[in-house]
DNA sequence: CGGCGGTCCTGTCAGC
DNA sequence: TGCTGACAGGACCGCC
């Protein structure tokens, strides 16, 4: 669900929210995310103020005085939203509720519960295994053609299952690749070794402005994505492919097609995508 | 060991 | 109306 747009949009919505404030209380609603959330979790969050709310690909990272960091993920279905009035009645998803001063709230909620929410020291953070593992962040610079021409030219995977690896690029997801790769006329399907340098060069440009504008919109709400004050992004209208099978390519016309690649849905105009 | 398929979980929607 | 199967934005594990 949330990719970087949606994580990064959760953080700027939430940062405003929490930064400064102090937690009061916690309460674990539900323990068996991913990760089962550790039975020492809320009294670890409890009286510790919130420093400031950063991000790392797709994991949010809020970063809490006493050098503590409460790490999340939303997964596919998580969402996380600040309720300045903890009156509002719980869902059935709603895992967690962490309380600030005068009755604010921040819920995280995930049906699916693909999510995660860990509390560390910050010193153990960048060793952390699904933080250690990340790429290269695709809006701070280094993100070049060369880099992504060295990864590319020796793998014998997919370009899609490559822009999909967390470990080359971290933030990508399913929405974010079929655009980038429309963007690019490259087919999904298309061994990553095929790629020129200069198609690689392309990519590398074309993935950081298509993540830009989608945070100008403040994400995709394709279905159930909110930030964290629970509006809808509108990148979804901005969507030349993802979600768009049947419909006319807006280049030449072609219908768009849909096929998959492992379980995942991908999406391409067979004419102009080679 | 790189690459790929299956799996975790719940909700929704299309089709019968 | 109700049942069934397919599918959904992610990440990890295990098998070949």
């Amino acid at each position: 669900m949330p990719e970087l747009p949606e994580v990064e949009t959760v953080r700027r919505t939430l940062s405003e929210r929490i930064q400064g404030h102090e937690i009061v209380a916690v309460e674990v609603f539900q323990r068996a995310l991913r990760v089962r959330v550790a039975e020492d979790f809320a009294h670890r969050l409890a009286g510790k103020h919130v420093v400031r709310v950063a991000r790392r690909g797709k994991y949010l990272l809020i970063f809490l005085d006493g050098a503590w960091v409460w790490v999340c993920h939303l997964g596919m279905s998580g969402k996380l939203v600040f309720l300045l009035d903890s009156t509002t009645p719980r869902d059935k998803h709603d895992h967690i509720a962490v309380h600030f001063a005068q009755g604010a709230e921040l819920r995280f909620n995930d049906p699916r519960r693909f999510g995660l929410s860990v509390v560390m020291l910050e010193q153990d953070l960048q060793s952390w295994p699904s933080i250690a593992r990340l790429g290269i962040e695709p809006l701070e610079g280094g993100l070049d053609g060369a880099f992504l021409y060295e990864w590319l030219h020796r793998s014998r995977r997919r370009v899609y299952d490559v822009l999909m690896d967390q470990r080359v690029i971290a933030g990508l997801g399913n929405i974010y690749v079929n655009e980038v790769l429309f963007r690019v006329r490259i087919r999904p399907s298309t061994r990553a070794w095929r790629v020129s340098r200069q198609r690689a060069g392309d990519l590398a440009r074309e993935i950081p402005e298509v993540l830009e504008d989608a945070i100008q919109w403040r994400g995709t709400s394709f279905s159930d994505y909110r930030d964290g004050n629970d509006r809808r992004g509108a990148f979804q209208s901005q969507l030349l492919v993802y979600d768009r099978a049947g419909e006319s390519c807006q280049v030449c016309g072609t219908h768009i097609k849909r096929s998959s690649i492992g379980n995942r849905g991908i999406f391409y105009c067979p004419t102009c995508q080679r």
